[in-house]
RNA sequence: AGUCCUGUGGUGUAAUGGUGAGCAUACAAUACUUUGAAUAUUGUGGUUCAGGUUCGAGUCCUGACAGGACUACCA
């Protein structure tokens, strides 16, 4: 037997109707609009709808709710199919909800046939006004009471054409007096004359999100239609059109949707920083969209272990962003290979070393990995270190180099700090050092110890790349959490640092794009689809965790 | 103000009236370390409040408080 593993509230729906027999078998869909790029939100849904058709061994579509044709278009439909390959999600349906379209038509005319559905002439002003407000009734108005014959004869016109936009709507005949206001006889189809990425010209009435939804859930005999919360007050409305179509019901049921720290998720808001060229596109490796996340060099799997890892439930929240780089450094630790790389170079010369000569050494690939394979990189008595290894007046802390001070070269040799010049502003340019033949990586019989290990790259062989360094987008954890301020005010303005030259070994040239890289001791890389044959360009996913950094902040 | 929803360590999420409120992350410390990484061990820290029901309440009821959704011919 299984050990007994919580439940999220979703699955516990779930395996009760299983229980019960109310369903034989589950069917799901995740059902994107094509108006935006898929966000790390959109990952808890897809883990969520896929997971459940895995877990219960259901189905679940992929459709594409294109119900307004002002803002979707095709090339969002394939950067949405791409995202949930690469993310390893298989739909068993291709589906759109324009497929519905004549059924959706005909299902109005059912309506309209039972009296619950008119054809109304007000203006987009005059229906907002006769709704009310949440406290206040609505109220109804003449065209309410239309004859049957009327509304049949009206809709049909509308379809045809007859009619210009905005000059009338269908509505649901319901309650203008309803305490719900999704109830007070809510449209269901305006009048569109746009074309579709699909259907084309050949409509010109588009049905409303409402009467679209939950009746493409119904054609697809989706057992559990998984919603966010904001569509709650929706769900008497879903319902209703259930009941009075009398077809196949669709249960909604809503969760809260994830939100990151530091950051934005509306698509709305993501189209206005790609439009305003705040990033340079959808997939800016400063999104959180997938494909940005991806570009980046996060792992499809680490994306869907921090959706698995955050779970799904009915309140607020706002998740920390250090999870979802948790998440990146646990799976990119299993799978980068490890390589050297200096980002801000220091001159560093071995005075005993012999003049002119170099040797190979090896640095292994991944210490993670069982089959420990390794490769090679030249050594030679002038390198390149990090700035940031040596300081003149160390602390007793400081493990790397300081005068007098040891350390060993990453696979290569422990080495000892001389001295060092420094131009007539005290900048260090230069440090001299001895090292020690007999205390090689792998063969040390030196018996000298150095708490500190760096990394390096020798001066003649090393090329050269750019390397993007990213932070986040935003400086305040909650953008949009500030009444009196508009979210782009905390853009944070060092959210992207180039280093335009940074010294690489000479086996990060064949890089390919979409292999992960520890640049040791710097963090995780991966090569941008920027790089060209003579620049290569390296995006930083994330540094790795520096416990040094925050005792020195202290 | 009306209807609906939600309140569990800093954050996220479990506990389905019954053990000392669990897990992850974050934070702190220690060990180990040829990455100040990884790994291992340990520690700090929580049920919004007030009543009520019950042998027993994070869980059920009532009220308060706090937060959210709804007043688009968007989804």
């Amino acid at each position: 037997m299984e050990s007994k593993v919580s439940l999220n509230f979703v699955e516990e729906i779930v395996e009760k109707d299983l229980e019960s027999g109310k369903h034989a078998s589950i069917h799901t869909r995740f059902p994107p609009e094509p108006n935006g790029f898929l966000h790390i939100g959109h990952a808890s849904s897809l883990c969520l709808n896929f997971g459940l058709k895995t877990k219960y061994n259901g189905k679940c579509n992929l459709r594409f709710d294109d119900t307004n044709p002002s803002t979707e278009e095709t090339r969002y439909v394939e950067a949405i199919k791409k995202d949930i390959q690469w993310l390893g999600f298989e739909w068993d349906n291709e589906l759109y909800t324009s497929d519905y379209f004549d059924q959706l038509y005909d299902w109005a005319v059912v309506l309209i046939n039972k009296g619950l559905a008119y054809v109304d002439d007000s203006t987009a002003e005059e229906i907002a006004e006769q709704k009310g407000t949440p406290t206040k009734a609505g109220t109804g108005n003449d065209f309410r009471n239309r004859s049957i014959d009327e509304n049949l004869e009206l809709f049909k016109k509308m379809k045809d054409g007859v009619f210009d936009n905005g000059a009338k709507v269908l509505r649901a005949k319901i309650d203008m007096a309803a305490p719900n206001m999704l109830m007070r006889d809510p449209l269901i189809y305006r009048i569109k004359k746009e074309k579709h990425h699909r259907t084309g010209d050949k409509w010109n009435i588009y049905p409303m999100y409402d009467f679209a939804h939950g009746q493409s859930d119904s054609i697809e005999e989706i057992t559990h239609s998984v919603c966010t919360l904001e569509f709650e007050n929706h769900r008497p409305l879903y319902n209703w059109f259930i009941e009075k179509l009398d077809i196949f019901p669709s249960r909604q049921i809503e969760f809260a949707r994830r939100n990151l720290s530091h950051t934005v998720m509306s698509k709305r808001k993501l189209l206005q920083l790609v439009n305003e060229n705040h990033v340079s596109g959808w997939d800016d490796p400063r999104m959180p969209t997938i494909s940005g996340y991806r570009r980046r060099g996060y792992t499809a799997a680490s994306i869907r272990n921090f959706a698995n890892e955050i779970g799904i439930a009915r309140r607020e929240n706002i998740i920390d962003v250090s999870r979802l780089e948790f998440s990146a450094r646990q799976d990119l630790n299993k799978v980068s290979t490890r390589v050297m790389a200096v980002l801000d170079p220091l001159k560093l010369v071995i005075t005993n070393y012999p003049k002119g000569e170099m040797e190979w050494v090896e640095l292994e690939n991944n210490p993670e990995d069982e089959r420990k394979t390794a490769h090679r990189m030249p050594f030679s008595g002038e390198l390149y270190i990090e700035r940031a290894d040596f300081m003149k007046d160390p602390p007793k802390k400081f493990f790397r180099l300081g005068p007098d001070r040891m350390s060993r070269l990453k696979a290569g040799y422990i080495i000892r700090c001389d001295g060092f010049e420094e131009d007539e502003n005290g900048n260090v340019t230069q440090l001299n050092c001895t090292y020690f033949p007999e205390s090689k990586s792998g063969q040390d019989n030196s018996g000298l110890k150095a708490k500190g290990v760096l990394h390096w790259v020798s001066i003649e062989h090393a090329e050269t790349a750019e390397v993007r360094l990213y932070d986040r987008l935003f400086t305040d954890e909650n953008p949009l959490g500030h009444e009196d301020k508009d979210f782009k005010e905390f853009i944070n303005p060092d959210s992207l640092k180039v280093v335009e030259k940074a010294y690489i070994e000479p086996f990060l040239t064949n890089a390919k794009e979409g292999q992960h890289f520890q640049f040791l001791r710097m963090g995780y890389f991966t090569k941008d689809s920027d790089s060209t044959e003579d620049n290569l360009v390296f995006n930083r996913t994330v540094t790795l965790r520096d416990s040094w950094a925050k005792a020195k902040g202290k």
